[in-house]
DNA sequence: ATGAAAGCGCTAACAT
DNA sequence: ATGTTAGCGCTTTCAT
């Protein structure tokens, strides 16, 4: 077999238009299922492309139409399981349009952003799905002025021309912030990192709301990265008779370092603190305490957005935000149920 | 600004030349750092390059120079946690060499891999890094055939000449249940699901050894898919005064589904039945009981299959296998320090 | 140190 | 229903 050009082992469609006795153009055409081709010749065709073992080069067809079939995407971080499970979702719509998703990975940074995405502008993506590292970045806020579909995931970036797709997080951390409330804690400290991120800042706008029409007392504990809460800072919020009875993490990261810290003070949930969290995951609901959590529809946020980019493809300048309802998760940690 | 050649908005290497008023050749010179420029030639280019806003077209390179600068991956869930970190180290190495990671989810489907892997071929990728969705594939044994490295990540593909990098699945699954024997638990049970994976059943030949060289009774409860493993099943092998006092669970998706059972079945850890797990992540050790782990070099994993490939290319078969260490992270959950 | 011409593998006009 | 020709944007001989 593969009996072909011998040049580098490798069958081309001239290849298999020679050995089927075709043009190049009917090979093409039976490649591209057109019209207009005897079904006896595009059988051979086949045939002849199956004893091959032909592979098209997409490299090739996307230089010629100028249509790579590539989407890029950048996150800032794979291994975060809401990240994750949207990265899933929009691999599924790009793959029921026949489009492949180069994704790849900011590390938070947006001078690592910036430069992964020239890179993917030189692989000639015809759209990107971006969740900022930093919706500041101005690299962003101009990126649409190279006529390239753009849609911001998870964060707007504040030029109105982008479209984006997020959750209504200001109202899903004031739910869970008066859940807590309900529960007759007067003293609940809101944990969590990134505040020049805007779904940060804007679960903590929630949290705020909610805490000033109670007519409490904020505690906030905001740190730069979620790695860097820090045990000492957390215990001063804690301890005392005038320590926090509550807990609202700002996202699932903040949740697990902040699970791990009261894991080494020895404190208990909810006896000794209750907890709600924005952002639910799977061992949420299997810790002990059950974790009340503000639940995002994250499969349906991927999707919306790859669709949202095809949109963007097919009809320019659709400026749209797309805004999806959270829901809280009443499970135990909060205090019901137990 | 943007006044170049005007078909269709974007400005070629032809495009720089003319306004740098330079050959085709010397442009592609100075893209490519190549000698034999003078330096104000270069610079000038280079302004040029700038102001145009110029992308090289990596569609157009990699179809003449028959290398596209992308290696495939392949993945069954990016979603759990021990992938995603073994995707960041691979696009880490593939990131330092130039290269672009073309990420692609089988969903543990061999056939939605094969078709996948068709689509990376005609993308021209240049190596594969393939975390099998059933080792038993024998379109993965015949892939070597197509004259491209090929990395078995994880699971090895029954093919000796196809590299691949593991763990010590069998050694630390071992270990793992021999610190349970030696807690004094007699009635130990695995707990995992398809076992038709390389990486599951020699772990579950690690767990038989324990046992039977301590001359206890295999209890095994596999299921066909993680979140099939059944309450009922479960329940029974626990309750009685035979049931279990131990559990040994094959991998962190099984362990999270147990964790979730013995939630509903109100059963405490390690009081009623002490736990270790194979694979770690974040939460083992904020959980409480923190859960004893036997724990995966993951970004070494990663790293290493990726420096593999890249081997491959320069040095083709040479048919290594890597096997990296696991290591028995003692927590609480197997009874330890409480 | 610089340039002219050919061609990678495919699709798109335009025949026939 | 099928074929011919040109060209996508780049790199690569081979000249000069």
């Amino acid at each position: 077999m593969h009996l072909h050009n011998g040049r580098n082992g490798k069958a081309t469609l001239v290849d298999v238009a020679k050995y089927a006795g075709v043009s190049l153009k009917t090979a093409s055409r039976v490649l591209n299922n057109e019209p207009d081709v005897s079904d006896v010749t595009a059988e051979r065709v086949r045939a002849v492309m199956d004893r091959l073992g032909y592979h098209p080069n997409l490299l090739a067809r996307g230089l010629k139409t100028r249509a790579s079939s590539i989407i890029g995407m950048i996150v800032p971080d794979i291994s975060d399981p809401f990240t994750a499970a949207a990265i899933h979702a929009v691999m599924q719509v790009a793959r029921e349009r026949n489009y492949t998703v180069v994704l790849t990975c900011s590390d938070g940074s947006p001078q690592t952003e910036q430069a992964q995405i020239e890179i993917l502008l030189r692989r000639q993506i015809e759209g990107l799905i971006v969740m900022p590292a930093d919706q500041r970045s101005a690299y962003l806020a101009n990126l649409h002025t190279h006529n390239l579909p753009i849609v911001a995931f998870d964060q707007p970036i504040p030029n109105k021309e982008i479209p984006a797709v997020a959750v209504t997080n200001r109202d899903g951390a004031r739910l869970a912030v008066e859940h807590l409330l309900g529960h007759g804690y007067k003293r609940i400290l809101a944990v969590g990192a990134k505040a020049h991120l805007h779904t940060i800042s804007r679960r903590l706008l929630g949290y705020r709301e909610a805490i000033d029409h109670a007519g409490c007392a904020r505690m906030e504990l905001i740190a730069g990265a979620e790695h860097a809460i820090d045990g000492p800072a957390l215990h001063r919020f804690l301890s005392g008779k005038h320590g926090a009875e509550a807990i609202f993490t700002l996202n699932s990261v903040a949740t697990v370092r902040l699970l791990h810290l009261l894991g080494e003070e020895n404190l208990q949930i909810p006896k000794h603190v209750a907890l709600a969290c924005f952002d639910d995951f799977d061992l949420a609901s299997a810790f002990s305490p059950s974790l009340t959590v503000v639940k995002q529809p994250v499969a349906l946020l991927g999707r919306r957005s790859a669709e949202l980019l095809f949109d963007q493809k097919e009809n320019p300048r659709t400026s749209v935000r797309i805004k999806l309802p959270t829901e809280l998760i009443i499970r135990n940690s909060c205090g019901c149920g137990s």
